[in-house]
DNA sequence: GCTGGTCGTTTACAGGGGTTAAATTTGCAA
DNA sequence: TTGCAAATTTAACCCCTGTAAACGACCAGC
């Protein structure tokens, strides 16, 4: 039997592992390691490995050994939900509930495993039905389908061209407080007036105020020309 | 080490020994059976038995072997403290969020064991800071202070009295929606016309209307003169 | 072509929570 | 008082997820 109930903890890896092949997945054809994976969930190698392998059992993703690990289609399809619900939670406890964004993604992250399907659905009514969570990161629609932003890092960005802020890459409280201050939520627009060579600093405008980000936070930014 | 973090499952048996205590605790000198224990939890009575051991262990209870157990202070305490989130987050659902009354004991009890303190805050001053929960029970003060309600069951009130309801002690989705049909509900007025000996039905004058009532479902509802 | 270091995998084990089956204790009825 | 049925407890086992430590594969540099 493969068509098992996946457990919180399963579907919580197969997130993990789309928001890894999303991140760093364009590099070459999508393997990401195993080792970032128990980095980022936490856990131990071992761990990831046994997991891994029950995965793969049911047909969720691919393991080709000492290579890396790619989500099946039906894999993909279960972590989009994951990530539906979790951003649906994050939009929900910033539109609705008054939370400020760095506050979210932990207590999004423990609720969103518990959540029905009706609730989710109430949730992301009251929210608005927002198509990206409070980071800029899409949110699934209900089928599965996933918007493809087709935005730029902010530190690879033209210069002296009116751009809009899409996302922001991190979950650290501390920088999103700082950016928030700046004013480098989604949506704002930002122009790149400068940018210092060997990966220096940029200079950017934000409306009419000129601010100073280090290349470290304009990797972390991604923006959209329109 | 006696003072370890405990799990969400070992706070989920506190609450139900708790509701338990509360519902038919008022008989003897307050040990409940562990069996009835496990029916409510739908665990087996082993599974019960061994959580218990390890419950008292922690001193959060005190386990008379053979006889039954009892929360201590302390235990009583994380109870208040599960009860609390749990009718809060019931509370958020209905009055915030819009669910009827007999769609959210369940999602509360999945949700509600992953809830923050400031989210538990937060969702209660948005639903109102509300004293009792949607089915009436009384939510536990961040102090852990739990009012005490005074109520009688409505099948042994006195008759032609203006009486208030004050809990609805089912969780069965459709005797609840079938109460709010009825208009029995936290809250509402309701005067005894007249009770059939022998646990007959009861005939209760509502908002002017007179309606019919079995002693099983008047077993359910408590009351308060005023 | 060998050799070391790093990364990935396997093995052995821990601990939480659950189950069924067998032993106990209890309390009630004959 | 005895005897039995029901309730409780113990025993033995399962699955899930985690860890640490040993083991194996891969790559770079000599």
């Amino acid at each position: 039997m493969t068509t098992n109930e996946l457990s919180i903890t399963m579907r919580e890896y197969l997130a993990e592992i789309y928001r890894l092949s999303d991140r760093e997945g364009a590099t070459q054809q999508g393997y990401i390691s195993t080792s970032a994976l128990a980095e980022l969930l936490d856990v131990s190698a071992p761990a990831v490995n046994r997991m891994v392998t029950k995965l793969k059992d049911q047909h969720l993703l691919i393991h080709e050994p000492y290579q890396g690990i790619a989500l099946t289609e039906a894999g993909q399809k279960e972590a989009l939900t994951m990530l539906r619900r979790h951003r649906i939670t994050e939009a929900f406890l910033v539109n609705v509930m008054g939370f400020a964004w760095h506050e979210i993604h932990e207590e999004a992250s423990r609720i969103s495993g518990t959540l029905s399907e009706a609730l989710t659905q109430r949730m992301a009514d009251m929210a608005g039905n927002p198509t990206i969570c409070p980071h800029g990161e899409p949110i699934p629609a209900e089928d599965g389908t996933m918007p493809d932003l087709q935005d730029i890092l902010l530190a690879e960005a033209p210069q002296n061209t009116p751009l809009y802020v899409t996302r922001v890459r991190t979950r650290e409280a501390d920088r999103l407080q700082y950016l928030a201050a700046l004013g480098l939520v989604p949506g704002a627009e930002v122009t790149v007036i400068h940018a210092a060579p060997f990966n220096g600093p940029l200079q950017l405008k934000l409306k009419d105020e000129y601010r100073i980000v280090g290349h470290n936070l304009a990797e972390l930014i991604r923006v959209r020309g329109e």
